[in-house]
DNA sequence: AATGTTTTTTGCCAAATGTCAAATTCAGAA
DNA sequence: TTCTGAATTTGACATTTGGCAAAAAACATT
């Protein structure tokens, strides 16, 4: 089981609050092009994708945006929205079938306080995700659309699964800029 | 005092836990242009800000980029040179006398992991810092240089302080764009 | 006030990126 | 295979942004 092993290898708990933690989630299936959230809603859950890809879109003027990727092994948490209780700006759709596991963000966070361990763990995550996020706005600010692309790909080999328009909105650019900018690689 | 103030705001610790950590900063000074962290250095400290403005750049091609300005009353933290113990690309320098709070990574996360309400503080400090990173990713990928212009100032005044060239580096153009876009509006 | 330094603005032109639409390619369904 | 719809590429042209250097303005020092 996947979501074992990501929480085994992540966090020290011993076995038996690891069975615990396990047993807390909720294992569930969807299909290609249905969300995992949509725009508006109150994010209240953390999802662990076990297996397929999902993508977050934010739509603005009736135009989706897509900002990013969300691959298997991750643990996936709209955190704006749980922390501040607003209705989410984004959707979170399946790319294709997606097995996922599910938790209430007061099951968990109720688990996390109990456990030292847990804590550790969810300040490694967020720790983990701004790192990734300030990369990322510093490639928007030192590089131009060309290097982004690379350092990108290279860094998220993911990205692949995208499509060109989507992986164009990843890189802030049209798609038409960035088929040119394949062309001549 | 600044730093008492912030971490009782910000933790739900009691008095005598709170007490017992403030003494564990130390209070320091930097005069202007000075640094609180230099490029290839590995940081082993976080920092509280308690008065005076930093600014952090990335150098690249010799040239520098401003890519953030740190505020007074912010616990400031240089966590993927810290956490993956390889040496810093930023330097974060003094833009004026500045008055901050300084302790080791290893006392302060000693006093976390001893601490639930610490741990909570932790993960609520990186949870915000990652959602505001989040929507600057999403500035880049959804507005244009003069959109953006108008997003950061309304939501981070803080940045008039910076000169019209260190300003630029964040919004990720070039100084003469951001004089044109400026004159326009 | 005079001087020197830094910051900002501006002009000129080049390069990058955007817009829109049509052509082409690709991939799956029939 | 053939057909169909989606994805990608391409062309023509507009707009934005960059690069560079000089001019102007703002600031600080004497």
């Amino acid at each position: 089981m996947k979501l074992h092993e990501f929480l085994k290898v992540k966090t020290a708990l011993n076995d038996d609050l690891l069975s615990d933690l396990v047993s807390k989630f909720k294992k569930k299936h969807l299909k290609t092009g249905r969300f995992l959230l949509r725009k508006g809603q109150i994010a209240d859950s953390y999802w662990f994708l076990e297996d397929g890809f999902c993508r977050s879109y934010y739509v603005k003027n009736d135009v989706e945006h897509t900002v990013w990727i969300e691959a298997p092994g991750e643990l996936v948490c709209e955190i704006k929205s749980l922390r501040l209780q607003i209705p989410t700006e984004y959707s979170i759709q399946a790319m294709e079938p997606i097995t996922y596991y599910t938790i209430k963000s007061e099951v968990l966070e109720q688990l996390v306080s109990e456990s030292a361990e847990l804590q550790a763990f969810m300040v490694r995550l967020w720790e983990t995700r701004f790192i990734i996020a300030m990369d990322g706005l510093r490639a928007f600010q030192t590089m131009g659309a060309k290097e982004r692309y690379g350092y990108l790909l290279k860094n998220f080999p993911n990205m692949e699964k995208l499509t060109l328009y989507q992986l164009a909105n990843i890189l802030g650019i049209t798609q038409s800029s960035l088929s040119r900018i394949r062309r001549l690689k």
